[in-house]
DNA sequence: AGTCTTACTGAGAATAGTTATCAATAGACT
DNA sequence: AGTCTATTGATAACTATTCTCAGTAAGACT
């Protein structure tokens, strides 16, 4: 007998540091990267580790309860998305860093034959489109 | 914040470690991270310092000699110009890392699509996909 | 070929973002 | 209250990249 880890299984607990940061990401609707919200909490005197800050967001995005994308400059930074509800994509503009939320079944279905014709199980994918968005390319 | 300086307008010498470099870079369509450039020059028998390579292909960037792509793990990637035939995707397992190359006009058409239909130009996108593979779940 | 100018180089220090370590703490459950 | 263990904080370690600066070598011009 054998037991299945599933990091979305695992037991997370409500703790004050938890809440904090995800009340800083619901506060809006931008990206932030670790470094920033520990800042912001910091301004909200509430003490909160970094790696605290680190290990939350990680973990906060390997659940799916937030959005993780990696910047320009190299920096991972998070997003706790509006839609909430169901798996989808991202259309980022690379200039002004306007996002638009896609998705639909082609890649879905792309990705499981892929991962099937493969022998994986338990598949699940990343997937960002990047570009300068109408807006900026005409500014430019 | 720092200050740009525009590095077209600098003469470029050809050094024995421009040559180098490029050389590495023209023997293949992947993407080359500096580290690994540097590597394959110790391989070689060149002996071409690390700040080196990446001054060099940091200029060649500027100049638009080579692409730079920032990877999903978070190192600046480089490629000689041209041809996107080096474009592709992982497959990769959650439990050993074991990857495995995969692409297919399937996302490239979906993605481009998508951001024709919101107005979005110089499009790229990042893809990954994830699953236990066979061996391990077998294991398991 | 010799000389001059200055872009380029190498070794290492410095920086930025992130992850690992580990003893102490505090949720969740009986 | 007591147990179990996920979580925390301070800091060390790590990875990728840039900066510093004295020495080197393209390339231009005699
Ligand atoms: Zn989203
Ligand atoms: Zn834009
Ligand atoms: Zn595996
Ligand atoms: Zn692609």
């Amino acid at each position: 007998m054998s037991v299945k880890v599933d990091l979305t299984m695992v037991k997370t607990r409500s703790t004050q540091q938890r809440v904090a940061i995800l009340q800083i990401l619901e506060g809006t609707d931008e990206f932030r990267s670790a470094q920033e919200i520990h800042k912001l909490l910091e301004q909200k005197k509430l003490k909160v580790g970094l790696a605290t800050v680190y290990r939350t967001l990680q973990k906060m995005a390997v659940q799916e309860d937030i959005d993780a994308i990696r910047s320009a400059h190299g920096e991972i930074i998070y997003r706790k998305c509006g839609q909430k509800e169901g798996h989808h994509h991202h259309l980022i503009c690379r200039q002004c860093g306007i996002t638009i939320t896609v998705d639909g079944p082609t890649i879905e279905n792309w990705t499981e034959k892929i991962a099937k014709e493969n022998g994986f199980r338990e598949v699940s994918h990343t997937l960002d489109i990047f570009g300068i968005c109408k807006n900026c390319y005409r500014k430019a």
